[in-house]
DNA sequence: GAAAAACTGTTCAATATTGCTCAATCAAAG
DNA sequence: CTTTGATTGAGCAATATTGAACAGTTTTTC
């Protein structure tokens, strides 16, 4: 599931701080929605940056299942694997809106991490929140019903907390796609989803899905 | 489940060199097995980094149950949460082993990270494999029947691939927390555990728990 | 070394989940 | 506007999983 950094950290985030700190070594890059921005096997030598736009990152397994491991924004790096050393791209990476993309060689990221300050701090900063996000992740797996994880992937879609009024829930999403990023079956979802539908937790308005402020419940009862 | 970093990156978290880095606010704490470091709901004002010796980290459920997000080693860090502005501890840190902890203020460690640039490499890295490692774990969900996942995670305790014959799995470590680990039930693990004896996976030893290659055929296979 | 506490192997019935299949919509592309 | 492919709601049988129980072991603790 994508992690959406703290409001706060996002705002340190300018692009344009963050442009004039890399040197060369970089490019902007332009994807139009559902292109591939790299391959699961890929050889890994450069990470991405988020000027504008989603990316959804997947997995498949050996036998073809397909996970979700996130949705990313605006603001978010992906494919730092490759500075900590693993050779090959372990997922994909694939443009879930236009967008707009940093790339950034994996020498000028070293350089820069190891040069720039105000740079290396903006980017620990980015992996301590991921790595919390992958944490709770890992805590909703381990402590809750598919159908909780489906409750809470809704809201985090739907950017719960940030208004007060009930958001629209990315326009289009799947059910087959909701399913990869909790681990469950699309028929679950389907059964959920109506479920939930049916108990006034969800609309299925025609800009999209909307997701009432009542999911909260059942994600939290219990 | 705790992230080995590398090999590689293990050599260079040389504690001299670690311990040079931080000016003050730095302190050597001893703990001895079974106690417990901090709990879930303490300020979280300072990181830990672990000499010598194993911790466990934990999270209970609003419902009382029990997760264990992985277990950590010598080298490993813990607690960075609150380098991301978590004004709590998100889990619970448990010595499982008698240790020896440095214990780093959170000021002394932003002012270092800031400050020093082979401590902020160092610490980049060890985030990034951090990453890498919760990653997997997700992936590992998503996927993976419990069986799988509790063979993964036996690999992973037995430090597979280090050496070429069989390891001893850590001595200790209850059924009740395998099952925490992989998010099911004590009865399956035991249920598991007998079918991967019976099949020669695994044997039961007086030193403890030994973990044979043909273990990986279980997480391989299809 | 005795008593208490923790751990294990096994049950078993109640649920939950998977893996299909099929028909009905919906949406995009000619 | 019609065809094609993707998506969805349902249902159903085969499994898998939970949760709780119990007796037998092992480990701790005093």
């Amino acid at each position: 599931m994508a992690p959406p950094p703290s409001a706060k950290q996002k705002r340190e985030f300018e692009p344009k701080t963050f442009l004039a700190t890399i040197g060369e070594g970089r490019k902007v890059l332009a994807h139009s929605r559902k292109q591939t921005i790299f391959t699961q096997g890929d050889a890994a030598d450069a990470v991405f940056y988020i000027q504008e736009g989603k990316v959804s990152l997947t997995v498949v397994s050996k036998i073809g299942k397909e996970a979700t491991l996130g949705i990313l924004n605006k603001g978010d790096f992906f494919g730092e694997g490759a500075l900590a050393g693993q050779a090959l791209r372990m997922g994909s990476a694939t443009a879930l809106t236009d967008c707009e993309l940093l790339r950034i060689d994996k020498k000028a990221m070293m350089l820069a991490l190891h040069r720039e300050h105000t740079f290396s701090d903006l980017f620990v900063a980015y992996l301590l929140s991921r790595n919390i996000r992958y944490e709770e992740d890992l805590v909703d797996q381990l402590f809750n019903s598919s159908e909780k994880r489906l409750a809470r992937l809704l809201l985090l879609l739907a950017h719960f907390g940030k208004e007060g009024a009930p958001e629209i829930v990315i326009p289009k999403i799947s059910q087959e796609t909701l399913a990869e990023m909790i681990g469950t079956t699309r028929s679950r979802v389907s059964f959920f989803m109506n479920r939930f539908r049916k108990l006034g937790f969800l609309d299925y308005g025609e800009s999209g899905l909307q997701v009432h402020s009542s999911l909260l419940n059942v994600v939290l009862h219990d």
